[in-house]
DNA sequence: GTGGTCTCCTA
DNA sequence: GTAGGAGACCACA
């Protein structure tokens, strides 16, 4: 190295954590290996580089280094056993990582630098030494503050995130101090990440302005008694020695005995081949597409055979196997990682007594700097509500780590007093104030949110004008690992389940603090120490169960469901269920007098035919009279040994002659629109919104649906007349129309592909009448002058087979005998035989490992398909076959949902808003104006929802339509 | 008040 | 035959 020569060091170690957090999450494609921050790393070295080419841009390294700490054991520990004794391990999917970043600094032919008992950092101020001493210049590709105080004139660092270069004047605006300052400030402030001591009470600003006034560390505290201030002269003498200690902590050494020289870095051309059969084997297609480029296209073509030996080599590499089952050894497999996370997890134990209760502004301050170095926040609120549209924040709780968790009352109010339940209880920050404090950290991607059923307080926070951005959720980990586990799929996402199985820990019962019943209170009425325990400890625990779920869902495969298909919809849904949907009272309110009428007149007549009165609601009752007193036959009797009174019974009979069922029947049917949409309805319009704000739920389906409640609003009415004027009371407010795209034959369609049956491929390549077309195959009959019964069984069965089919089902649904339902399903399999074959092998699969999966690798698990009970056994394995396709389905509306904002926004097009999701439609609030323009954005996104995840060899066909109310618009 | 049963609304 | 939620009734506490 000589005068005019460039050195770049790079502090691998420190870019893996920053960009782990700081760059969205990213999965190898074909096996879920999370390697976002690996990506980060080629993309930054391949810039770096890149400018070494190109003199005219940035600075040139003619020498290059990428440094990592060796281990965690340093000649610090002796200094100071407790040095970076808090230090949690690393988040699981980062740890395999680790080993692939190595990978890739030598597939850049970069020297990769480590060494026992020194970290990067030290190395980092020895090679930065060398060079200064060898008349050249140094870039340490960093910007932790720890390597500031290395800078000098010729010795400069770069943050590759910001594209910031921080040289002496940089150091001095962020801190206060020049570069040589830096360890005596560092020694002064400490840092609770590290865990370096410094001394109470004095931070950065503090600590500048005492340097600036007594010149060093030393002179300070020589001089500590001279200081004014009470508490900080007592704490600067008192904590001297800590001080000294800490100062030795932080100072770097620029004294290692290096075993490689300086010279050993110098730069040579990358080899192409080697780095991009790395990259292809990352899979990092676009940095792998510019560096074929930038190398030169004959690399390009001889780089596939290299590429399969690098990507077969990495394949049973320790690092890089993601496959729990096949590893041998104690090779570290995301697998291992995750059981040995969770057995430790399992370990741990709660101490309620040692959560913080904050009650000042600063405090609060200082546990969101924590939060934002360690890039981790667990967060939760507790409210007056369960209904977070209309729930009153009672506080917040905060979690950084496991066991360190605090609770921020902020509406408490003391339990005695008068009738109103006394006044707020002193000593709590202002809810604006708290707010404003969390508002920036709350809406910083680089620092994780992490929660449990994380939509309820994403919605709520949005509501106060808070916005969370970068966000987990426990439950949704729980959720994509887990559904169906468990018998009838009985399997709880819920936090106090999730911690008894995970953390063997028992969460305290929440009516242990507010009561029960009549007596019940709100949360904000319990004391502050209950209310701490409580709180603080549901944020330690959804932090400790993402340290258990998170490295599991790469052991297993699911990142890229979690990532794609679950966090993407809390924010989605959430906005969905703050705009909620207009409903127009009137219109309802006129429907129940109309039902009232009619059910009014219907009960009259039947008390006239049964002779005499009697609560017709009643199942019981009603049969006493119709199968009893009457003396009908009777049809099938329900599992408790009831006569049945169902819709089928009571049609049969009235098709047989009889009165009586006809008007039970109609009755039943305007009671049931009454009761449950006219009446029921009105209830959930927010006083507030004046608007209707149905809550989905995200992880309650084996299969991946959404479900909707409070009120269901996947089940508004629409096959009879009757229950369709229902739907005319959902309106488009003034100047706007709603707007209903719906997937046309969605799940047959993945049935078509999934199964791989040609003709349906070929029906819906073309356009064709589906259900036309099975009846013409079937039943020999041309399409032309069909009759509707013919097609109307063709319709059935095409259904059943998605049910997973039976000739007991069939014969029910069509009303025909057993024996003609299992001739019309041989036909079929016989006709298709590839529906035959994916059903038998589906029922395999499940069986085999206990789990099917969709198309985009959600799982739906059926353990009791292997059950001795026969019914039991069948039942699962229909819901086996179900699953992949009804998933399928739901994933792909699902992506469409995802996308729908970005897309509508990237029109132009942001005040057309997604109000509703019912499974295979969506339903839009928008402009009239905007309207026309609207609809093709909303289809395209909808039909083009698999790509490019997975190419479907069925097109996807949407029919939208615009009106003013939800039954024209349908 | 809570939970089970029956019935019925949707995709 | 799949996947849901909800209201009414009724027996139990």
């Amino acid at each position: 190295m000589k005068k005019g020569d460039h050195l770049f060091l790079v502090d691998g170690s420190g870019y893996i954590f920053r960009a782990y957090h700081a760059l969205p999450p990213l999965t190898r494609k074909s096996d879920g290996l999370p390697v976002g921050a690996v990506a980060g790393f080629c993309n930054m070295l391949w810039k770096l580089l890149q400018n070494a080419r190109d003199t005219d841009v940035g600075v040139t390294p003619t020498h290059f280094a990428v440094i990592f700490d060796h281990s965690s054991k340093t000649f610090r520990n002796d200094l100071y056993p407790e040095y970076k004794a808090n230090r949690s391990e690393p988040p699981e999917d980062l740890v395999p990582q680790f080993g692939l970043i190595r990978e890739a600094t030598q597939a850049f032919d970069l020297p990769c630098i480590e060494m026992a008992g020194f970290e990067a950092d030290d190395l980092i101020a020895t090679y930065a030494r060398l060079a200064s001493e060898a008349g050249g210049e140094t870039t340490i590709i960093s910007s932790d503050k720890d390597l500031m105080q290395l800078v000098t004139d010729h010795v400069s660092m770069y943050d590759p995130m910001k594209d910031r270069e921080i040289r002496i004047p940089e150091v001095i605006e962020k801190w206060g101090v020049p570069p040589e300052k830096m360890i005596d400030l560092q020694a002064l402030t400490g840092d609770s990440v590290d865990n370096v001591p410094g001394v109470p009470g004095i931070g950065p600003k503090t600590a500048a302005q005492l340097l600036e006034e007594y010149g060093d560390l030393d002179t300070l505290l020589s001089r500590a008694n001279e200081i004014k201030q009470n508490k900080r002269r007592e704490n600067l003498i008192e904590f001297a020695e800590k001080a000294r200690i800490s100062r030795e902590l932080v100072k770097l050494r620029i004294d290692v005995p290096v075993e490689h020289g300086i010279d050993t870095f110098e730069l040579a051309p990358p080899d192409g081949p080697k780095l991009i059969g790395f990259l292809k084997a990352m899979e990092f297609s676009t940095l792998t597409r510019r560096v074929a480029e930038a190398t030169g296209a004959e690399v390009a073509e001889i780089e596939a055979a290299h590429v399969e030996v690098e990507a077969g080599e990495s394949a049973h590499g320790p690092d890089l196997d993601p496959s729990p089952a096949e590893s041998d050894g104690d090779a570290a497999t995301p697998a291992k990682l995750a059981a040995g996370i969770a057995e430790a997890c399992a370990a741990q134990t709660f101490d309620h007594a040692g959560y913080e209760c904050i009650r000042d502004l600063d405090t609060l301050k200082l546990w969101v700097e924590e939060a934002c170095e360690t890039g981790i926040l667990a967060f939760d609120t507790e409210t007056t509500s369960l209904d977070p549209m209309q729930a009153e924040l009672c506080g917040f709780s905060l979690a950084t780590k496991p066991g360190r968790a605090a609770y921020v009352p902020l509406n408490h109010k003391s339990g005695d007093g008068d009738l109103l339940g006394g006044g707020l209880i002193e000593d709590q920050i202002p809810q604006k104030d708290a707010l404003e404090a969390i508002k920036a950290v709350m809406a910083n991607p680089a620092v994780l949110k992490i929660g449990q059923n994380l939509k309820y307080d994403w919605l709520l926070m949005y509501r106060l004008g808070v916005e969370i951005v970068g966000v987990d959720d426990t439950m949704l980990m729980s959720y994509v690992l887990d559904a169906g586990t468990g018998s009838h799929g009985t399997v709880s996402h819920g936090m106090d389940a999730l911690s008894e199985r995970w953390l063997g820990h028992k969460p305290i019962p929440y009516k242990e603090l507010t009561g029960t019943g009549r007596k019940q209170v709100t949360f904000d009425m319990v004391d502050l120490e209950r209310a701490t325990a409580y709180a603080a400890e549901d944020a330690d625990i959804t932090l400790r169960l993402w340290q258990v779920l998170k490295p599991r869902l790469a052991a297993e495969g699911l990142v890229s469901v979690y990532e794609r298909l679950e966090r993407p919809m809390i924010p989605v849904i959430g906005r969905m269920e703050h705009r909620g949907v207009a409903v127009d009272r009137q219109i309802l309110s006129r429907l129940s007098g109309d039902f009232a009428q009619t059910a009014a007149g219907i009960e009259d007549e039947i008390y006239e035919l049964a002779g005499e009165r009697f609560t017709i609601g009643s199942p019981k009752q009603l049969g006493e009279i119709l199968f009893g007193k009457m003396g009908l036959p009777g049809g099938s009797k329900t599992k408790t040994g009831q006569w049945s009174t169902s819709a089928q019974v009571l049609e049969d009979l009235a098709a047989a002659g009889h009165e009586l069922p006809r008007k039970i029947v109609d009755w039943r049917q305007v009671t049931k629109l009454k009761s449950t949409y006219t009446d029921a309805l009105p209830g959930y319009i927010n006083p507030e919104t004046k608007r209707v704000h149905t809550s989905y739920a995200l992880a309650s389906t084996t299969t991946g649906r959404l479900s909707s409640s409070e009120p269901n609003l996947q089940n508004i009415p629409i096959r009879t007349a009757e229950g369709r004027k229902i739907r005319t009371a959902f309106v488009a407010p003034e100047g706007t129309k709603l707007i209903s795209a719906d997937y046309s034959q969605i799940e047959l369609r993945v049935l078509a592909h999934v199964a791989d049956i040609p003709e349906l491929k070929k029906a819906f390549a073309d356009g064709l009448d589906i259900h036309a077309m099975t009846a013409s195959e079937m039943f020999d009959v041309p399409v032309e002058g069909m009759p509707p019964e013919v097609r109307r069984r063709a319709k059935a069965i095409n259904f059943g087979i998605i049910y997973g089919i039976s000739a007991f089902g069939l014969a029910n649904q069509l009303g025909i005998p057993r024996e003609e339902a299992s001739a019309y399903i041989k036909r079929y399999f016989e006709r298709f035989p590839g529906i035959k074959d994916y059903m038998d092998s589906t029922k395999a699969q499940a069986r085999e490992q206990g789990y099917v999966e969709t198309v985009f690798g959600r799982r739906a698990h059926y353990p009791e398909i292997r059950s001795s009970n026969p019914q039991l056994r069948a039942f699962n394995e229909r819901a086996a076959i179900n699953a992949p396709i009804q998933g399928s389905a739901a994933d792909i509306i699902r992506r469409a949902m995802a996308r729908m904002e970005g897309a509508l926004a990237d029109a132009g097009l942001e005040d057309v808003q997604m109000l509703l999701q019912v499974h295979d439609e969506l339903i839009f609030e928008a402009p009239e104006s905007k309207v026309e323009k609207a609809i093709p954005v909303i289809c395209e996104v909808m039909e083009n929802a698999a790509l490019p995840a997975r190419a479907l060899s069925v097109p996807l066909q949407v029919e939208a339509r615009a009106a003013s109310n939800w039954d024209e618009a349908h």
